[in-house]
DNA sequence: AATCGACCCTGCTCGC
DNA sequence: TGCGAGCAGGGTCGAT
């Protein structure tokens, strides 16, 4: 499950059920799943066995476990990111085996933890902590340090954060998406945000004023609490907790996924367009898109 | 250096 | 009923 709040339920479940547990056993099937790993599936099986998880962490859609108290630089960790479709799921270690699973670690209290993954975009990596801090002390996973900090970190700053989208020339919504200016959102939460900001996610980024950026990131880190506070956003039984339960934030969308149905604020109808080979979903109204935007939809209408 | 499109996967839904 | 097109929450990489 994929965007921040999605992730933190996860990790919020996997401190609960899984923090404090040896892993006795391990079995890594998914070659895309290690495919990030030097030396592949076997050097996860190798470097987790035996290990104790001792915390459960994140930043932006990034989650890592820590093993055996060991929080030093190049300790080892074990780095999750779940892609479009990864699911950890902690389950009785006799239930039957399910599609899409790609790797389980059997703990020892009976449970086991697994990770089931539809579209095989997600992958698990041992990789050591690196130098980088987040302005907490807490050391990042080495291929993770690259990335920028999320909102909801205390060490998160929006006034720089909006200064630096400024400073690009690209579309606001593309520079909302790149997680190395501001980590944790995706296309569900960058289009609810654009919404309540009633801004176009395609104006250039240098058009919009500071205070309207400083907004928008500030919606982002509202609409992704509120979203926690649901579970997080499931349309389906993909995006789940480690439990296999769903959230229900989807029920408090304004725009996501709403196309033709009316606009909250104004009654227009929600239009959805191509966007990064993705869609976006804005209000028309509310939204009003730049010129140069405008322009290419009428010649595309033509 | 920064920007942007192509690409990586599987499975479901919808229209013909 | 069958089949292809379109769509889905992610990131990375190479060309410009």
């Amino acid at each position: 499950m994929p965007e921040l709040p999605e992730v933190e339920v996860v990790r919020r479940g996997l401190e609960t059920h899984v923090v404090g547990r040896r892993i006795d056993r391990v079995e890594v099937s998914g070659a895309r799943t290690a495919r990030r790993q030097p030396g592949g599936p076997a050097e996860i099986v190798a470097r987790l066995g035996g290990r104790t998880v001792s915390g459960a962490r994140r930043r932006g859609k990034y989650l890592w476990l820590t093993l055996d108290g060991d929080h030093t630089v190049g300790a080892d960790c074990l780095l999750v990111h779940l892609g479009m479709s990864g699911q950890m799921l902690v389950t009785d270690a006799g239930a039957p085996p399910v599609r899409h699973l790609h790797a389980r670690a059997g703990l020892d209290d009976g449970c086991e933890l697994r990770f089931v993954d539809q579209r095989t975009f997600g992958g698990w990596t041992v990789v050591p902590l690196a130098e980088a801090l987040d302005g907490t002390g807490v050391l990042l996973p080495a291929p993770a340090a690259h990335i920028g900090a999320d909102p909801f970190e205390p060490g998160f700053d929006p006034l720089a954060t909006a200064r630096t989208i400024r400073r690009r020339d690209t579309e606001v919504k593309r520079l909302l998406l790149d997680q190395t200016v501001v980590s944790g959102i995706g296309n569900i939460y960058a289009d609810e945000a654009l919404w309540r900001s009633a801004i176009h996610g395609r104006r250039r980024s240098g058009t919009v004023t500071l205070r309207a950026v400083t907004g928008l990131l500030d919606h982002a880190r509202a609409v992704m609490a509120d979203a926690l506070d649901a579970g997080g956003t499931s349309f389906d039984a993909l995006y789940v907790n480690v439990n296999g339960a769903s959230g229900y934030f989807d029920r408090s969308l304004d725009v996501y996924g709403r196309a033709g149905r009316p606009c909250a604020r104004c009654g227009s109808p929600v239009v959805r367009e191509d966007f990064m080979n993705r869609g976006s979903h804005f209000c028309p109204v509310c939204q009003p898109a730049p010129r140069r935007a405008r322009a290419a939809r009428r010649a595309v209408v033509r």
